[in-house]
DNA sequence: ACCTGAACACCGTTCAAGT
DNA sequence: ACCTGAACACCGTTCAAGT
């Protein structure tokens, strides 16, 4: 029902505020349920008015990803790049940890946004600063991945969630099949969530890789790394 | 039209007809293309028919990672650790590479196939069988990562296909206000396919990333790494 | 046992029209 | 300038029926 109650006009829409509710639907609801035609109805406003102000789905979920990724915080002047560079992915991580949704959709895009762009430009020149050759930068820039927004690929899908009775019998016949995932998995939690993937520290082992790229990334530099055979 | 031709008897449809040609469909359309109703066109069916073969959709999906996922070569006996990963780790890569859009289906699955724990078990006794601790084990799975796939994500989407005329321009622009992006291009690729991201060696780049990777585990072992704090 | 046809509840998007 | 309504060409999936 996009019909507004007679006599009381609604704010109008804008970017922003079309931006704005499509953020917040795919945080309240997932990214699946961000659809025209829903977000359409956040609005209170029929589908086809949307397409003033975001030229298609695409575009929208641009727009989106823009308006996470500009939450990162600004580079901080005067750090070695080691630690420039820590802070600025660490920041990306906690405004991409408020938004579910954001690391698959940032992965999806086809073409980068200006705030990617930007954010992608400035951990390139950071290295630079530090002293970094174009072709090592290059290399660490891969290295990185995705990690540079501050994610890293689930190693395990979400647990199935099956009832706890079953959860008994799936776990016996994953000690017999799969003994490796669930000797590491017991291990690695003892809060028991799930059979795996459950309870990890995730913030710890996200540092963890982080900085272990990171200290070989330094060694690299230090030893004066250059392309093989370039 | 699933109609067939009078008396010509098409071969019955059975699970793995159905994968097959799902496979085949996403390799050579994209996996946009992939519906159930192409997908039932394809094997000259109603959509419908295809409900017999898989539960539904998503089940597909898990079918077609675990027919990727099983041309992964099995493990060489008698390998030092390293080497062992390095080589199962390539040979995903090339598995992989045959199929475009494997990487991103592997990904968004949100429970794991038996040919995937299967893969992840293996990996794991690896690093076990290595004398790697169940802690550092799991450590290093998720620095590994979607690594461990063989793909590392693109660091830049692709680049945006303009006509020739409009590159210039474009590439002016970007010049100015990206020009840390625009110095690592140039110097990355003297094959001048795109602006961004284009033209990379990425087999040569992936091997960089997942052999930091190695050296830093095989130090951290040899160092005896722990738990901080356990 | 396997396949079909029609229908349901959705999509994104175009076009021509309203105010 | 901005919004609407109806329509188009798609989705995945259910149900009841055919052979």
């Amino acid at each position: 029902m996009p019909q507004q109650a007679a006599g009381a006009r609604r704010a109008p829409l804008n970017r922003e505020r079309v931006l704005r509710a499509a953020v917040a639907l795919a945080d309240r609801a997932g990214i699946d349920a961000l659809s025209m035609r829903n977000l359409a109805q956040e609005l209170d406003v029929v589908p086809m008015a949307l397409y003033k102000h975001v030229a298609n789905k695409e575009e929208l979920l641009d727009g989106m990803v823009d308006t996470v990724v500009g939450e990162i915080e600004p580079p901080t002047a005067g750090a070695d790049w080691k630690s420039a560079i820590r802070r600025r992915v660490l920041s990306a991580r906690r405004a991409l940890l408020g938004h579910p949704w954001a690391s698959r959709v940032i992965e999806s895009r086809t073409s980068p946004t200006p705030a990617v762009l930007d954010y992608l430009n400035s951990i390139i020149g950071t290295f630079r600063a530090g002293g970094f050759s174009v072709d090592l930068t290059h290399q660490v820039m891969h290295a990185l991945g995705s990690r540079m927004w501050g994610f890293t690929q689930e190693l395990f899908p979400a647990a199935p969630s099956v009832d706890p009775q079953a959860q008994a019998a799936t776990f016996a016949a994953m000690a017999a099949r799969y003994p490796h995932i669930l000797e590491m998995a017991m291990a690695g939690s003892h809060r028991d969530e799930s059979i795996v993937g459950g309870g990890c520290d995730d913030q710890a082992e996200f540092e963890f890789a982080l900085d272990l790229l990171l200290d070989g990334f330094e060694r690299l530099h230090r030893q004066g790394w250059t392309l093989p055979r370039a």
